[in-house]
RNA sequence: GGCACCGUCGCCAAGUGGUAAGGCAGAGGUCUGCAAAAUCUCCAUCGGCGGUUCGACUCCGCCCGGUGCCUCCA
């Protein structure tokens, strides 16, 4: 059973066939870079990247293409309240992007255009709408002229017709029809500019995916992925460009990420309800959020708060440790599991990639994953029960499909020391005054001190700490 | 107002025309001096009312409740 994705533009699950047989071409738009991102941007960033890589399991050819919007009118206000070069703003956007998306494990896309080294690319296209006669010069602007253009409205189901008449959008004296949207904008003077057949100025914010999507990936690409916010105007104008020029559809499959909301809402900047990325890791484990991201569907809407990201936690620190438990114990034995996993097979995979193929259901997916978890503790605890060289075979099955859910980044070990860390710097432990009460602990325990060693106990749980007496001594950790 | 979407156990969350995955929490058991961890068992009839059907939570209609898009937005 092969790969069926959701395609927006047809509002149904399809059957997922390259254009190009083993090639599969996926663009994502990425940010506009003039504040840092949060968590919806990770969302979006999670949900692509968990695509890039199942494609790749797959066995395609991926090339995958990223945007980042370096130029548009939000960097150049934010550039004026900073006080600062539009680059230096740009510049300090992306490194944030890198360093706060580095940190949820998103891997590198083939390409990161940014729009600006792509101006030539753009002014050729809007060149071209201009010449075919379905895009007009007004004032130094360009415009698109909508109508010029029948399919306008089929990815999102508008009818241009009630869109004209339900319109809010501002009247602007140069536009022919207040749904034309613009390809080229005039710069005001001390305005970022560049030279163009129409004067001086920068591209409207549809124009750089239509070109770079073109030029990476071809007239006619495979996957358009995009927070579902995209899909009207951003995704229906890029569509309306591209068929323009060229007369073809640009795009075979459209794939929306829902949004992350917060009590029901959607988190947005209007709002004031989001939460940075950089913000969230100052309690959270970036990979405690990304888990927490792939729990539910990537088209449903998801609730972000405290108590989810903690249910998260505790699933992710339960895989960590099962598995640490797996290896050691398998190493007990004499069989040593490789850090990364080799390809895997089994019943388990079987389902997983059941699961993934339909649709990308990353939940049902971490479902099969707990269940396998929870087999392979079994194990662990009765170890005569199957033989090790078959555990192995089903642990690296488990971490492979982790990892490719972005998953398991780290070892078992630096997980936890983590997620101490993090922990610690609201508690502040005094680390020698917990291993002194664990000591005086054991000493009461060995003498049969229960009163005691119970007390001990208590005490640390008074300061978040949990104990767990296992074979190899007392361990212990914050709640 | 127009167009979509959603409403599943206390909480999170899959799913389906033939009688509801998984996680958290909870109850009980095993293990443990006691705990913790792990494991086992238990724990929902799917917003409401009609209809279609041999059979619906899954299809249709209406109602109630919630959200999104229609302006920049992942």
């Amino acid at each position: 059973m092969g790969l069926k994705l959701f395609n927006s533009l047809t509002r149904k699950k399809e059957d997922f066939v390259p254009l190009r047989d083993n090639h599969v071409g996926i663009y994502v738009c990425g940010v506009t870079v003039y504040d840092y991102c949060h968590v919806g941007h990770g969302r979006a960033a999670v949900v692509f990247d968990t695509v890039f890589r199942y494609l790749k399991h797959l066995g395609y050819d991926v090339l995958y293409a990223r945007n980042f919007t370096d130029i548009d009118d939000k960097i150049i206000k934010r550039a004026a309240e900073e006080g600062t070069p539009w680059q230096e703003v740009t510049r300090k956007y992306i490194a944030a992007f890198y360093e706060d998306m580095g940190k949820l494990n998103i891997a590198a896309p083939n390409v990161e255009p940014r729009a600006t080294g792509h101006i030539p690319e753009m002014i050729e296209m809007i060149a071209s709408l201009v010449d075919q006669g379905k895009a007009y010069t007004s004032d130094g602007d360009v415009f698109y002229s909508v109508t010029a253009f029948p399919g306008y409205g089929r990815l999102s189901g508008k009818n241009p017709q009630e869109l004209m008449a339900g319109a809010r959008v501002d009247v602007n004296e140069k536009k022919r029809s207040p749904l034309d949207f613009a390809l080229w904008k005039k710069s005001k003077p001390g305005e970022p500019s560049w030279d163009s057949p129409w004067g001086p100025g920068r591209p409207g914010w549809h124009i750089e995916c239509s070109a770079m999507g073109r030029k990476y990936l071809g007239v006619t690409f495979d996957i358009h992925g995009g927070g579902k916010d995209l899909i009207f105007p951003h995704h229906e104008n890029e569509i309306a460009q591209s068929a323009g020029c060229s007369g073809q559809p640009p795009v075979k499959y459209w794939m929306h990420n829902g949004f992350v909301n917060i009590d029901k809402e959607k988190m947005s900047k209007s709002l004031g309800n989001f939460f940075t990325l950089r913000d969230i890791y100052k309690c959270h484990h970036p990979e405690v959020l990304r888990l927490f991201l792939i729990s539910s569907h990537y088209r449903s809407p998801i609730d972000f708060s405290e108590k989810n990201l903690e249910d998260a936690e505790k699933v992710l620190s339960r895989f960590y440790e099962g598995i640490d438990a797996a290896t050691r114990e398998l190493a007990s034995q004499g069989v040593i599991a490789p850090a990364k996993p080799e390809r895997a097979g089994g019943a388990f995979m079987e389902k997983f990639e059941a699961a993934m193929n339909d649709d990308f259901n990353t939940a049902v997916a971490l479902a099969h994953m707990n269940e396998e978890l929870r087999a392979l503790n079994t194990w662990t605890k009765a170890p005569k029960s199957q033989p090790s060289q078959d555990v192995l075979a089903r642990l690296n099955a488990l971490k492979q499909a982790g990892q490719l859910l972005g998953l398991f980044s780290r070892s078992p070990g630096e997980f936890q020391a983590e997620l101490f860390e993090l922990k610690n710097r609201a508690l502040g432990l005094d680390t020698k005054k917990i291993e002194a009460l664990i000591e005086e602990r054991n000493a009461a325990r060995r003498g049969k001190d229960w009163t005691t060693a119970d007390r001990c106990r208590d005490e640390l749980a008074k300061m978040g700490v949990v104990i767990e007496d296992t074979a190899g001594g007392t361990e212990w950790k914050i709640k």
